[in-house]
DNA sequence: TTTT
DNA sequence: TTTT
């Protein structure tokens, strides 16, 4: 029985087409960030929008279905957990911090045809797993290490 | 009508007594971590606890409710939204992101005497707001003060 | 400090036009059904879709941003609280139950412009609240005039 | 991929221990009630304290957590969906409605030597699913029985 | 029928 | 840094 509860609901927009990477087993790993408005008040005392951007990661068939179904501009309703990793930069040899939301189930709330959508070509250079494909074997089911999200790959 | 959901619910337990700061004009604003513990499937397939610690705020009423009854240890459940800051690091001039829940509900789990808690001679130094203000600008990990929080970026 | 949660989330469709009445004191009040699938095993063990219809009730503001934008059809997100009410009947004199979902906030996901809709005729009867005062008490399916909400009752 | 989102998240106190039954294989069914309390003003403007009284099932692995540990006075934090089943009345012949949560995920916040229970006799007496078999189909109150709930019928 |  |  659970002993805790890590719990995120979003409902918000893709910024971009989905990217997606596959562990050596051949799992499927989605990342992609999704925008959420929050109104809140400014300096001056008035309502404005922030926009939250939110990091976004989903496996196996979860991700299948992002690869299949998400695009830029996808309204999607998203549960997930709250996960902080932690790595030291190689560069500056400070400790850096990376949020990202697990997504655990999504719901597609745009029409499959709505969306800005980066066009049929853009599938094509997303499946490209070829580069991926030649980093190191070494690396084994894990699916963390699978990524090896660098510095350079945080995307803002 | 909101447009989007950013909505962050957790239980779990409280790492250390909560700190107190307070806004020039006097709003309190409190700082506090959470940890939950997921249960992941490790290298080997094994079943490991993972533990998470979240990055807790809360302000105004809100964090007068934590100064008085939440401590080191206590049990929550939280309700907030995402919210990720970044700055530019003084030192490194890299940029840097935080991640932490803006606290919107609470309940609080354990009975009212339970957790160790930090003692009473803690809250005497907690509601000392003087030392927070003679705080260096350059201070590293005081988060709150190097993004200048003022009363009007109080979003309640 | 709230001692308990009791929190819904739905996403679904509205099933009829929202019905729109009106308190003593001109507050509005709004009563629509919305429809959630759910995937689960039927007795040959496939998997069927299991149609789920909510009540919704919604107060005041929201149910004036009810009546101008959501209609048949209508895609949303709904936050809200469960409640149930009880009376007694008057033809069996048994006790019966209704649950209703308490919404406390909402997002249209539909466009402004999607959705089958009842047409602008429809708003025309919705808005009389004359109509609605008229009604017999005996009325049976009347179950927000049968408990007698006043605005005394409206908890927001 | 799911087209829809009914989901609930609970935390309260439970009313009466769990009642076990078991279907026609030996899955194990647990029913209780949790009772929530919402704050809201009453015909006077006063903020009084409203008990919502919930109706809690729970199947196969859930149902015998539920029977291990939770009791009478269990403080719980519950994630489950709402479905209301519906039948004939057989005496007066008219519809009757029921809602219940089915729960999905949950988590004991009170400590297991918490809460008043039953005592350790009441296991006894729980695990005795013949006096359920033998209960008239036409009991009145056994809703579980009432709607027939086979094997089949269970969603996990 | 719970709990504080 | 929590908790069981």
């Amino acid at each position: 029985m659970a002993k805790s509860v890590n719990k995120v609901t979003l409902v918000g927009n893709v910024g971009k087409d989905p990217e997606i990477k596959f562990a050596a087993n051949g799992n499927a790993i989605a990342t992609f960030s999704l925008a959420t408005t929050d109104r809140t008040k400014d300096q001056t005392g008035n309502w404005t929008d922030r926009t939250e951007w939110h990091n976004l990661v989903a496996f196996q068939r979860t991700a299948e279905i992002i690869r299949d179904y998400v695009k830029k501009g996808s309204k999607l309703y998203i549960e997930g957990r709250i996960q902080t990793r932690s790595w030291d930069d190689k560069n500056s040899g400070e400790k850096k911090y990376r949020t990202e939301i697990i997504v655990g189930d999504l719901v597609l709330l745009s029409g499959r045809g709505e969306g800005e959508g980066g066009g049929g070509s853009s599938y094509g250079s997303r499946s490209g797993s070829t580069s991926y494909d030649q980093r190191s074997p070494a690396s084994a089911d894990d699916l963390v290490q699978s990524t090896e999200i660098t510095d350079d790959d945080i995307p803002f």
